[in-house]
DNA sequence: CATCTGACGACCG
DNA sequence: GCGGTCGCCAGAT
């Protein structure tokens, strides 16, 4: 598969933002749906300027186990995000769509 | 090659 | 909200 494609896009979310998986398989068309872009972001190589903790589940569940998802949580809030129990508030105003420019809070 | 696992998601009761 | 099922399939073993 062509990781490099989703690392791509990733890199792309707008700080402040977050994507889904599903929302990622979709833009690229991957095969195995949103589980291929778990995997793409489970295989991803840490420390490449890929915003990885921009990435959650469907309705901005983080989907992450401790400790990573401690870290997610802490990187999400220091970009002015709100989590709250593995769950982004206003999710639904932060997502960032691949393609999609226009996007108000 | 067979099986298992999983950073998924939509649906349903 | 919660748990179970199903479809999907790439890696790991």
């Amino acid at each position: 598969m062509n990781w490099n494609s989703v690392y791509k896009l990733v890199k792309k979310i707008p700080r402040g933002r977050v994507t889904t998986y599903g929302a990622i398989a979709r833009s690229l068309k991957l095969r195995g749906g949103a589980r291929a872009a778990g995997h793409a972001m489970a295989a991803c190589p840490n420390g490449r300027g890929i915003p990885w903790h921009r990435v959650a589940g469907a309705g901005g569940r983080l989907l992450l186990r401790e400790p990573h998802v401690s870290l997610q949580r802490k990187l999400l809030e220091s970009e002015g995000l709100h989590v709250v129990e593995r769950r982004i508030e206003n999710f639904a105003a932060r997502q960032w769509l691949p393609g999609k420019k226009k996007r108000r809070i």
